[in-house]
DNA sequence: GAAAATGTGTTGTTTTTACAACAAAACGAG
DNA sequence: CTCGTTTTGTTGTAAAAACAACACATTTTC
């Protein structure tokens, strides 16, 4: 396979050359598939066999309800995983869908090769464990940061809180976000057409301008006014 | 100092022996604080010095906003650590402060030493990485539900969301949880005064019991009526 | 390129929540 | 034990969000 170019460019795999990259392939069973865009890579409530990588592509973390509604709990983009933290504490089935939102190529590997040292020929298992930690460590301030926008009280807050942010990553107040409106409102936990109402609201009180997933907020507006 | 005998029943260093445990204190430039009930551990703000462990006691980890609005994060228990996913994604200030919620015994740690592999005596070193690795990933599930319980549309359903998984941790639908009303309602992030009136409003239905921080969740009710 | 599916914006109505203000209860320190 | 502080419960009102139903736009698919 000549996936090595796509690993290459991961912050799992990227310090490694393609000779124990492709060790470390062997060690971990790796198998790779290739997902239409909206097909599940993973299913909420099956069991969990896999740590998945994205590898090229991009795919949403969605969360179903008994009552049928949708989380959006994050977006993955390439050299993300999913599945490490639920192999650390044991959980037995995922608690999660993933959802490739494009042609996405995918990445399996056996979780427990990848969370134990192994006493095989593949040497830098070490600096992928290192990897893998700063990994979790960064979705750990993902997810505080989705609890901070999930924490304001209305809908403009909420919606603030997470363009401000975009704005920051951006450095630059026009941004672009990996959502659309529905994905947007699922991740925030609010009402599609009541978001869309407020975005409407803020639009027209000049404090930020969209179109499709571009934004720009109005930082100066935003300042004169708190 | 005697804190060995709190040590050793934490996951970071309980399976240390005392005097490879002596040795990494050393290596961690560790240094130990009594908190009063109340006291900031650490400040929102101020910059990050140390990663630092409840050794005995408890804190709530909070976030208030520029309006003044109280976020509970999380609560932390004996054993559990503070500020290592900062450490390891290069923040530079606490998004949060830490606050005693009892007499508490705090370790702080030198967050460099204790994330990166040292060339000292401490040969344990390899072992607490793999601790506080799934100590990271335990707090990512930690993270995650709160997600779950702040994403469903009404008080009600956080409150059950919150209980259920309460229930299912105590094996039993009566339980303690760690925070007051007050806590609570920042914890899920809902006005005080509502959910008051919604947990009044759910004992009277017969759905749940409650007394202080005690709760027993009614299953066969809430099965009948869904 | 047409048809189907998906995404977006708008409106009015209903329900829920936030807010404010207060009283009662529990707690804690001296 | 008592006073001050914190926590909890209650109520009414105002504000906000959810919901539902729809039209229109955009995208995908065959």
């Amino acid at each position: 396979m000549d996936y090595y170019k796509d690993l290459s460019v991961t912050k799992t795999f990227g310090q490694i050359n393609e000779f124990d990259c492709q060790a470390m392939m062997f060690c971990f069973k790796t198998r790779f598939k290739v997902f239409k865009k909206g097909e599940s890579i993973l299913k909420q409530g099956e069991s969990i066999e896999d740590v998945v990588m994205i590898v090229r592509g991009s795919a949403i973390v969605e969360n179903v309800d008994q009552m049928g509604n949708i989380s959006v709990v994050m977006r993955l983009g390439a050299g993300e995983v999913y599945g490490l933290e639920a192999t650390y504490v044991g959980d037995e089935v995922n608690k999660d869908s993933v959802i490739a939102t494009e042609k996405t190529t995918v990445m399996f590997m056996n979780k427990y090769r990848l969370i134990y040292p192994c006493q095989n020929k593949c040497k830098r298992h070490d600096i992928v464990i290192r990897n893998l930690m700063q990994m979790v460590a960064e979705r750990n301030v993902e997810l505080m940061n989705k609890l901070t926008h999930m924490s304001k009280k209305s809908t403009r807050d909420k919606l603030l809180s997470y363009f401000t942010l975009m704005a920051k990553r951006a450095n630059s107040n026009y941004f672009e976000i990996p959502f659309n409106k529905t994905e947007l409102a699922n991740y925030l936990s609010v009402d599609r057409s009541a978001m869309s109402t407020e975005l409407a609201k803020m639009r027209d009180e000049g404090l930020i301008d969209f179109d499709k997933n571009e934004y720009r907020l109005n930082l100066d507006f935003l300042n004169k006014n708190k």
